[in-house]
DNA sequence: GTCTAAATGGGTGTTGGCACCTATGGTCGC
DNA sequence: GCGACCATAGGTGCCAACACCCATTTAGAC
């Protein structure tokens, strides 16, 4: 029996004693070894840079820059990496907006450790995987499409509706972003009334959660 | 040199992944073992019943009841238990909320793993371990002040304010409240006044990321 | 018994969020 | 060049949120 060489990971989250405690998983199996460690996207687009990897496993909810902000910028520029999107989240909405950032596959934390490994090696082999199971099927076919170069929005929100989304969810006033973004209040409401009707939310209230799962901001 | 029995520790995390890891950390230490696991506030209750336990390391935010309910529960009813809150969130306020409702310790998500091994022993010690360490006079000012018997607040909100700031922070409008508690919109209004009142705030938008800091609801 | 705190409910008024309408200039792909 | 999309901006109008005023009932503390 060959034994290839491990699996070379890099690990990015922004509390150190999870990195700590996945690292520990991880290290324990023969077959993966973590490499490079990141408290946030940035680290962790630099770590790629400085050394060859060949899993990269992000949270999605880092500061400065998000897990999805990474995983678009990896997939980029480093299209031969793998990439696991890990979240505290489970919803369909974020596991596809994970997809379409790049990544290949998609786990929550509230996983069991024995899951993590088989997700690592999973990703590794070019299979989503995914929890629950269950939408691997779903999921197979959406990337099916990606691969046969079908249009898909790249990204949900445009970089300005981004921007006024953080504001918004931070507890600014539409009159206050205003003035932060030297543009006028009718434009503000304009862009939060499309993100309102892109993401089929309600208010202000829905987007401030969506920016926090989003990892746009810390609560 | 005498071998003392090892601390009995209760782990409770709603992260299967964040638990498997801190137990490997902990249960790497020779004095130091994890005797039991749960995922929410409940669970860790039932546990603490089931077993005698020295330690209850609890994670603020958890689904169902949240870690700083659990540990008045807990306190109340096994007073001899040192409990250790884990939290994401750096902020003064949060910290003496965890303190008033019994916690001796509170120590960050962020922190190192040999950290957290410190603030184990340091909880058992009956000293406060607390990141970042400069705020440690004000606590333990602040802890003796409890232990002479000077009364403070026992929690921030009552309660019923509780009640309404799960509804708001979860995005259902005045009516709605008033509907689901069968009470008066004017009572819903005047609880979320009160609310942004004690804690100095603004809008429902800071009561939901409060809410969800305090791990009251999901984001 | 009195006093305080919590929960309840009401009135009145301002303002900001959000809906629905409109239009214009810039940029990109085809 | 022309349509598609984006960022920009204004007008009108409704309603929920929030501020400030008030009172009543109940329960617990002293």
């Amino acid at each position: 029996m060959t034994v290839p060489q491990p699996i070379r990971i890099l690990l990015a989250d922004d509390h150190a004693l999870v990195r700590r405690g996945v690292r520990l998983i991880l290290d324990n199996e023969p077959d993966l070894t973590v490499v490079a460690e990141a408290g946030d996207g940035a680290e962790a687009i630099a770590a790629a840079q400085q050394q060859p990897i060949d899993l990269a496993i992000l949270d999605v909810a880092m500061p400065r820059m998000t897990g999805l902000q990474a995983a678009r910028e990896l997939s980029t520029h480093h299209p031969e990496l793998r990439i696991l999107m890990m979240s505290m989240y489970d919803d369909v909405q974020y596991l596809f907006q994970a997809l379409r950032s790049g990544a290949s596959g998609y786990i929550l934390k509230s996983v069991a450790d024995r899951d993590l490994v088989e997700a690592c090696r999973a990703a590794m082999r070019g299979e989503p995987f995914l929890y629950p199971g269950a939408v691997t099927a779903l999921v197979r076919d959406y990337l099916d499409r990606v691969r046969r170069g079908e249009n898909l929005p790249a990204q949900v929100l445009t970089a300005r509706e981004e921007e006024v989304l953080k504001l918004v969810a931070e507890g600014n006033s539409s009159k206050e972003i205003a003035e932060t973004l030297f543009i006028s209040v009718k434009t503000v409401e304009r862009h939060r009334a499309n993100m309102l009707h892109k993401l089929g939310m309600r208010d202000r209230l829905d987007l401030t959660r969506y920016a926090i799962r989003a990892g746009l901001i810390e609560p």
